[in-house]
DNA sequence: CGTCTTTGACCAGCGC
DNA sequence: GCGCTGGTCAAAGACG
């Protein structure tokens, strides 16, 4: 059936990032199986589904009423798999993991572009790290406003903000 | 032909 | 018990 379900026990990632794309890429490749107009934020958000064979890890992306330039993405579950190569080779062609990562050199973190995802069976991985390093390489920022997000089922785990502004000119 | 996006309707949980 | 809101499903259309 509908299975509505308040999942307010599974892991729950909160990414805040900057970007005009209602739907920043991330790595994984997601279907969009819905939409609604919330209360309180004239944005509609947009429901998102892992389209990876067992994969049941869903997303929704909200834009701030605050910011419109702020797109909330808010992870339920973690992925128990890694991004398709396919889809990081296509990005890469890009400027995803290949450009970006291999010009650069630049890793959000102790990431290798060849270790990008050292254990496609570690599923308690920080997939945060993931998440941020399909969508951009840039410094965390603390969380300390919670932009009015999810406060109804607990308290959501903000794992960190995004800010995917151009920055890398401005030095 | 296959995949993805769009949109409306339905159902369940919560508050009053 | 009723109404509101949030979350999901399913059908149709568009695109590669």
């Amino acid at each position: 059936m509908m299975g509505v379900t308040r999942q307010n026990k599974t892991e729950r990632v909160i990414i805040l990032v900057e970007s005009e794309k209602d739907h920043p890429e991330d790595g994984f490749r997601w279907r969009k199986y819905g939409m609604k107009n919330l209360k309180g934020n004239t944005n509609p958000r947009k429901y998102y589904r892992c389209t990876y064979t067992g994969c049941k890890v869903k997303k929704h992306v909200q834009r701030s009423a605050d910011d419109v330039k702020l797109v909330v993405a808010t992870y339920n579950g973690l992925h128990e798999h890694v991004p398709p190569p396919e889809r990081i080779i296509k990005s890469g062609t890009n400027n995803k993991f290949g450009s970006s990562m291999s010009q650069s050199g630049r890793t959000p973190f102790s990431l290798s572009g060849s270790q990008i995802f050292p254990s496609p069976l570690a599923p308690q991985l920080d997939m945060t790290e993931y998440y941020i390093a399909g969508l951009s390489v840039l410094p965390i920022l603390p969380v300390n406003k919670n932009h009015g997000v999810m406060n109804r089922d607990d308290e959501p785990k903000i794992d960190r903000v995004i800010p995917t502004v151009q920055r890398s000119s401005r030095g």
